[in-house]
RNA sequence: GCUGCAAGCUAAGCUAUCGUGGCGCCAAUGGCGCCAAGGAAAGUCCGGACAGCACAGAGCAACGUACCGGUGAAGAGCCGGGUGGCGCCAAAAGCGCCAACAGAAAGUGCCACAGAAAAUAACUACCACGCCACAAGCGUGGAAAAGGUGAAAAUGUGAGGUAAGAGCUCACAACUUUUUAUGGUAACAUACGAAGUGGGUAAACCUUGCGUGCUGAAAUGCCACAUAAACCGUCGCCUGAGAGCGGCUCGUUCGAUGACGGAGGGUAGGCAGAUUGAUCCCGUUGCGUAAGUUGCGGGACAGAUAAAUGAUAGCUCACGACAAAAUCCGGCUUACAGGUUUGCAGUAAUU
RNA sequence: GGCUCCGUAGCUCAACUGAAUAGAGCAUCUGACUACGGAUCAGAAGGUUUCAGGUUUGAAUCCUGACGGAGUCA
């Protein structure tokens, strides 16, 4: 039986703990995709939070308005919710929990279709990542 | 009609699919419905509300402020008036714009260069006297009338007066302070009289009047979780360390398994504060020159907490400026595409 | 959200109780020295003191507003 598959981004699929986020910088791993750098941290799976928890943030150094700021958050949790469910059901898989964290590093406010395209590979990386550590 | 400048208002809409925060309901990890940033949400420049500490105050200091009246919860806001300055005009009247607009006759400081001198003015020239036979020169004194300067030079003109001169005296004029009278709530204006005229600077110190307790939602209260009632140093145990009292002193209250400092450890979750209030908008009524305000009727108002409004497609002549709430209000300041209204200036055509 | 501080040559800093030519080092340019370069020596250029008003005879300095940039809080 085949459900329809439903792209959400609900409280619970994002980061909301400070702690965590501060524990996320110090202690997790990093890449980057050209404008956006990426903060991983694998864990073993817990029962009350979803598998993959999420956020974003854009710097003040570049961008002095909030509304910026606001835009490129937007537009990178946009191209998320929608990319992002290969890798959460492959994390239920494998019994994992996977904190992540995008923040934007370039110095202009960017187009749509570049940033679907670069959260795409960050995330594909990511699954590379998941079955490295999976078989290992 | 077009162009430019200034000011005011407004701040694209609709449909479909997927998705986000809050509230309500169904009954439950989902579905449905409703609501979901601005005129500046910004800068944090003023003023409050509210909260905590204190509530026994007084003095000093510090800071702010400064023509008058009104408005309002309050203000360095706004409205009206006065005074002064600038502009338009040949001038007056009038109109417009601007003003931190108390005091320099309480005291102190400063005023480069130039100039004799920049503030109890004597360098040159002037006058008197003395030294000297006279002159020249020197000395003592008088005297602000003349002297290239400078932003600023001792109120200006005339007459009297004198050794020479001087508001030294007088007349007229200018300015300052002020008694009285009149008008005005008042600032102030006008008239008459009196006293006086040795600069400027208080956005230099300062003086005078008035005002201000300090700290800001990372305030604060409650619940949960966790630990260290351990270690080191100093002081003290009622003749008292220290704390409230967050600038200081007096005063006052509290005060013993105590207080302060150092190093180190733990927590950093939830709820309240928190969103409907001096609220805003529209219509109307009364009061007021106005800012504003009274009554009545109707309508509107987000509440997140790593932080919610987005993406895609389509249509509409314009492809949409500045820009995102974070406790809440009143003002000020700054940014702003396009549209629209009004005023001013220039220009073209027509009647 | 609140509070504090700072803007001077291309860079790092002076001059901040007002006084007229805003000074020093490094860097830049020109010349000398050298076969050439470096080093050295001599000289020059470079500033609307972040911007806009105001006070004053006079402002980098004092006052007000704007713009930009740092730091700090539990």
């Amino acid at each position: 039986m085949e459900q329809k598959q439903r792209y959400t981004l609900g409280k619970t699929e994002r980061l909301k703990s400070r702690k965590l986020i501060e524990q996320l910088f110090k202690e997790g791993k990093s890449f980057s995709v050209q404008p956006i750098r990426v903060y991983w941290m694998l864990q073993p799976a817990n029962n009350n939070a979803p598998s993959l928890q999420f956020g974003v943030a854009a710097g003040t150094k570049h961008f002095k308005h909030a509304v910026d700021r606001n835009r490129i958050k937007r537009l990178i949790r946009e191209a998320y919710r929608l990319q992002k469910n290969d890798l959460q059901q492959q994390l239920a898989a494998a019994d994992l929990h996977l904190n992540v964290f995008f923040i934007f590093t370039g110095k202009e406010v960017p187009d749509y279709n570049l940033v679907f395209e670069k959260t795409g590979i960050a995330l594909q990386k990511l699954s590379e990542i998941c079955v490295q550590s999976a078989s290992a």
